[in-house]
DNA sequence: ATGACCACATCTTGTGGA
């Protein structure tokens, strides 16, 4: 079962290169995010023609997020509990039921927070918060579940090309590092970080100063196991050549493969 | 060269991204 996260910075300008990426990929499971758009504008019947279910939580201009895939979908649920007054389409979890067994599966796309000293970033603060709680809820589910999408969060030195550049940026500094940390220490494995144990691999270069050309890069789209899932784990790469396609998106997939007949 | 982009809205310019 493959399993990938992407970024595509609008369904609508990247669905092309998406389209060539499923196919020649052939991921199971893709959690997608920044999908700019509203439900009905979603390509669904272009990724429905090439085997995939479709379940979309849009949002006009910013945000939205989707997950596909060619299993069917048992339940679907749009929003992180916790604040009935955010209206920001950031969260989609589905059910899914595979040859060998369900699992859970989220799309995440956490706030930026930038600038720091503005609400923006209390409000990545207190959404993390929330993501904690839910995630408490769900990890007692002792299910097989991925937590995948852009969190906007560096974790360590190590994830960026250039640490003083960005210490201190709402992406890296203290209190983002505590409330992944606390994620994280839930008992969460970082499927990529499990399988590739060398530093300075990256899933976003801007798209401003060269940074491709440069790989001044930074990780921040991660997926997230629950132990159940971890125990499964496989591999993990990130598919960095769909990010020399032409007009790319500033983020490329990371996947992760668990072994569903465990 | 300490700079350099991209997408969206209904638009020739501002906002947001990271």
């Amino acid at each position: 079962m493959k399993i990938a996260t992407w970024n595509v910075n609008s369904i609508k300008a990247r669905l092309p290169n998406v389209l060539k990426w499923l196919t020649q990929t052939t991921p199971d499971i893709v959690c997608l995010q920044e999908l700019k758009c509203i439900d009905e504008a979603f390509p669904a019947s272009e990724i429905e023609d090439l085997g995939y279910n479709v379940a979309v939580h849009g949002q006009k201009t910013y945000n939205g997020v989707a997950i596909i895939s060619r299993y069917p979908f048992d339940d679907i649920t749009s929003g992180l509990p916790g604040d009935d007054d955010d209206e920001q389409a950031r969260y989609l979890e589905a059910v899914i039921s595979g040859e060998h067994g369900s699992l859970r599966v989220a799309s995440i796309y956490l706030p930026n927070g930038n600038p720091v000293e503005t609400p923006k970033y209390q409000y990545k603060l207190d959404w993390m918060d929330r993501l904690v709680r839910h995630t408490e809820e769900l990890l007692g589910y002792e299910e097989i579940l991925v937590l995948a999408g852009d969190y906007n969060v560096i974790p360590g030195e190590e994830d960026v090309h250039d640490p003083q550049g960005w210490w201190g940026d709402a992406l890296y500094r203290p209190e983002t590092a505590e409330k992944f940390r606390t994620l994280c220490n839930l008992g969460l494995t970082s499927g990529f970080k499990a399988c590739n144990p060398q530093a300075h691999q990256y899933s976003f270069w801007d798209y401003q100063a060269g940074a491709w050309q440069k790989d001044n890069g930074i990780l921040i789209d991660h997926l997230l196991l629950s132990p159940q899932a971890a125990d499964r784990l496989q591999g993990s790469e990130i598919d960095r050549f769909t990010r020399g396609w032409e007009k790319p998106s500033d983020h490329v997939p990371v996947w992760i493969r668990l072994n569903m007949n465990k």
